[in-house]
DNA sequence: ACCTGGCCGTGACAAATGTCCCGGGTGCGG
DNA sequence: CCGCACCCGGGACATTTGTCACGGCCAGGT
């Protein structure tokens, strides 16, 4: 039996998963969690052989838990399943340690076979999707420019972004201004959105 | 036996919940569709009893759709199934007709249930949202306030959006200050957000 | 020792944005 | 008929934002 940790925030689909990798023969769900800091808690108590992983969970990022459980549960292989499939996630997957990437999109038959090949020690990966990933090459943004970014997301201004950050607001909009230029967009919300949809957030 | 129509754009969530409800011995799933503008056609020619519809789908809103169903089809009740529980998209769901409101969250069991009760005549909504769809109020926007703050997502300037909606700058300017003040917000970005939570958009 | 690149800051400037006035037009209900 | 709300626009103004040029600090590699 395939022992099998389940990481999803979303209620019903994180159950449906569940069932359905629960009715396979060869596969045995035992462990749940709606929340990314019980991620490395769960695979320590549960010790499963393949870990499901949602990139978006509240508490923690999937990736941070998925470079967790490298070091902490070794021979267990992880899976990253996400909405999106954006070329950053799928790099950070990868240096991150993840065994494979699926996106929700696609069948729900790819999911059970993509653990079985995972645990046999292959990596699974849409194809088109990792040439995307090459040709977008890698996050041109700096630490930096990242935090000034992800902290303009929901509409703060640059007082707001330096008094979180603790920098000087000249200093804000500099980051700001290399960061758009760097994404080749117009202003912070373009910026944001393009950020975003490489995943370099 | 209960002739559901599936609509949900996310093909692994959509896979799940079909061969869940087709486990129940009582339902049918008789149609699947991953868009928007495929459901009124779908419906017709499945003639399901009871339609489970995601909300924000590629091509069309499921509420739209949902609309369309009440005179289309009229002995097919419809279920929404979203993401999110907005205050705003409730109050549209029951304008349009739906028999019921479901979030994703909450457990796997509901979803059965509800197609049932829904197929019964019973309203099925989760009371705690009722409650906040209630004391929320109405939505205070005019049409055009709304129009700017949905083409101002992603970051389009001020002379985008009044090219994209045929207007001046100087009146897109106005309705957006508009809008900022009706959300007690402080600039567009922040406006959209509220206006997003709510289900004004 | 030198150069490079990231980090942090300043000052000045143009452009975009948000606010507050004002005007006119329409349609709807009292 | 009148008030009211929505629609559309203009002008003036302060604020915010984005850009550019310039400094210094520090760690890394050559």
């Amino acid at each position: 039996m395939i022992r099998v940790l389940l990481a999803e925030d979303q209620g019903m689909m994180r159950g449906a998963l569940a069932l359905l990798l629960g009715m396979e023969p060869d596969i045995e769900v035992v462990a749940q969690v709606g929340r990314g800091d019980e991620i490395v808690d769960a695979a320590l108590l549960a010790r499963p052989d393949v870990a499901l992983l949602d990139i978006e969970l509240p508490g923690r990022s999937g990736l941070d838990a998925a470079a967790d459980l490298r070091t902490e549960a070794p021979d267990c292989r992880v899976l990253i399943l996400t909405t999106f499939g954006r070329p950053g996630y799928l790099r950070r997957a990868m240096e991150a340690g993840a065994a494979g990437f699926l996106v929700k999109d696609g069948p729900v038959e790819e999911l059970a076979e993509a653990v079985r090949r995972a645990l046999r020690g292959e990596t699974v990966i849409d194809p088109a999707l990792a040439a995307a990933a090459l040709s977008a090459g890698p996050n041109p943004l700096t630490g930096r420019e990242r935090d000034a970014l992800a902290a303009s997301v929901d509409g703060a201004t640059i007082a707001d972004i330096a008094a979180s950050l603790h920098l000087s607001e000249s200093t804000v909009r500099n980051y700001l201004s290399s960061a758009i230029g760097k994404t080749g967009t117009r202003n912070r919300m373009e910026a944001v959105r393009a950020a975003r949809r490489q995943g370099w957030l």
